[in-house]
DNA sequence: ATGGTAGGCCTCCTA
């Protein structure tokens, strides 16, 4: 069985409902996982989706702010949900296919701007999230599992328009980065994006602040999809839809699709 | 070095 699978910070389910209506009419993947919704579960907009064959949506939202939801044309059931680092946040939702596959939706706390958590609250919670997921997978290690979504840090040097000039913004400090690879590995997910990329820069994110996004092109890697050790050899074909940035009124993330064929 | 834009909400928070 081979299905597709896509990940996309909408900043705004109900702002965009139209935008996601045409990705998952041009690109058809079979799930379709969303983070900052900004809206609650009962608030999201599912008509259109159910029109286009997608009939299924686990989600969890607060009004305002974050908030994740798993779209599917294929069945789904309730995976459950935890609040990694008790910030009362809706940041994170899993679903389980027919197949036994699960799928987990994050989006990790940005992180405010100093890279200090004395001086930062948000910083010291963006690091407790992580540390919480990866004791979460020591404990549990994950099999049948995907995980995807915003995980607000590009690792790689080729994930970021200009390694050295981000050593000291946050998404890519050296404490992030060490971070996300210790959770990553705590759990054997293996990073399938660039498992199928390898080479070369590579973007989902660019910032509503640059006048040119396209042109200036100061992107980062901030989407991820893992698989678990036991998946990760299915996933191919990755890709990251960098077109959907420049659609009318966008969001500033791009989806990154992946397939797996189990 | 700085400030730039966007969305939701109740006048400023978060990204």
């Amino acid at each position: 069985m081979t299905f597709t699978l896509a990940t996309w910070n909408i900043n705004s389910v109900r702002l965009r409902e139209g935008l996601v209506a045409r990705l998952l009419r041009d690109e058809a993947p079979d799930v379709l996982c969303l983070q900052e919704c900004k809206s609650p579960v009962d608030k999201i907009p599912t008509e259109q989706f159910r029109a286009l064959g997608y009939n299924w949506m686990i989600a969890r939202g607060q009004k305002g702010y974050n908030g994740v939801a798993i779209l599917s044309r294929l069945p789904l059931t309730d995976a459950g949900s935890v609040d990694f680092a008790d910030l009362g946040h809706a940041r994170h939702v899993a679903a389980r296919l027919e197949n036994g596959v699960t799928v987990n939706c994050v989006y990790v706390p940005a992180g405010g701007d100093i890279p200090d958590r004395e001086q930062n609250e948000k910083f010291g919670q963006k690091l407790d999230f992580l540390t919480q997921m990866r004791d979460s997978f020591r404990a549990e290690k994950p099999a049948k599992s995907i995980l995807v979504g915003d995980l607000n840090i590009a690792p790689r040097e080729d994930d970021v328009w200009n390694h050295k000039a981000l050593l000291k913004i946050v998404s890519h400090t050296p404490v992030e980065v060490d971070q996300l690879n210790e959770t990553r590995e705590a759990g054997g997910w293996v990073d399938v994006t660039r498992a199928n990329i390898p080479d070369g820069k590579l973007y989902s994110w660019w910032s509503y602040r640059a006048a040119d996004w396209d042109a200036a092109d100061k992107g980062r890697r901030l989407d991820h999809v893992w698989a678990s050790a036991d998946i990760a050899a299915s996933g191919q074909g990755s890709r990251v839809l960098r077109d959907a940035r420049g659609w009318e009124q966008p969001s500033d993330h791009a989806p990154v699709f992946a397939t797996f064929d189990l």
